[in-house]
DNA sequence: TATTGTTATACTCTATAACTATA
DNA sequence: TATAGTTATAGAGTATAACAATA
């Protein structure tokens, strides 16, 4: 029999795969990839960037962005404009049915937190985040100390 | 301002992304690849497998299976064996190594558990054993909504 | 010199479709 | 007829290394 701790990791493992079915959900429905929808939902974020600045936020390689957004360009998503004072740099910036795109993945964002919390007491959904926060906390130390 | 339930989402998946973060690590140390290890994974709890039920175990084509399992075999973790009553099937069975390999991934396990897990009140684990658990159910509600 | 992005190359994961051997 | 696994083919994501243009 798992311990406590074990039944506690185990759990949120489980969620995290359902977190990620209920997103290749939203990949087939959309025709995107994961990694494409991940770029778009950073320029919702922070708005036309460079592809060393979409590389860095991603965590992947700048000749993958160079793929990405081959691909967002494709299917009309986004473009690649001009940077206003740096030659060598594009700015990716999402198209008017891009924008869209993202406002679209904002919105089911927010739909599924309010589904999944909203009938909860505040009390109850505060304790979740602190524990929640706790256990981000350790996680980053272990991390840190593992370099 | 986001609300507490977006906020609580947040929160929810910055986890999932740092223990995906923490199982790169864990995949670049033992040059193994995350499919694979999941397939590896799922032998420890099954014990040696047909191609088959390692395809619904992993939800991936049968296809795919043939392609992870020549990559474990090739790196010496697996071995195909021949099935005692239907010579159609094989048994993915993990070799010596291969089970030191899965029992490391199931230590492991065990050690980040305790390590996020351990300090913590019983009842606060159980509060939050609880609470996932109903967000758990009420994703699957969603999920199964959505077919 | 350093940085931005691309071309060249290669590997892994994934899928569908057609095929072989066996049940 | 149905099932287990493989071959054939294709597309997406990932990485390193070498290169051009610009800072």
């Amino acid at each position: 029999m798992p311990t406590e701790s074990t039944q506690a990791l185990n759990t949120v493992l489980h969620l995290s795969a359902l977190l990620a079915t209920d997103l290749v959900r939203y990949e087939h429905e959309s025709g995107l990839t994961g990694p494409r929808i991940q770029l778009l939902w950073a320029l919702g974020q922070t708005g036309p960037s460079t592809q060393q600045t979409l590389s860095t936020a991603l965590g992947v390689t700048p000749r993958n962005i160079t793929g990405l957004v081959d691909g967002l360009v494709a299917s009309g998503h986004v473009t690649r404009e001009k940077h206003p004072t740096d030659r060598r740099a594009t700015l990716v910036t999402p198209t008017r049915p891009g924008d869209q795109t993202i406002k679209d993945l904002q919105d089911s964002h927010e739909d599924l937190a309010r589904q999944l919390f909203d009938r909860m007491s505040d009390q109850q959904v505060s304790a979740f985040v602190a524990t929640l926060s706790e256990v981000i906390a350790t996680l980053q130390e272990l991390m840190e100390e593992a370099t």
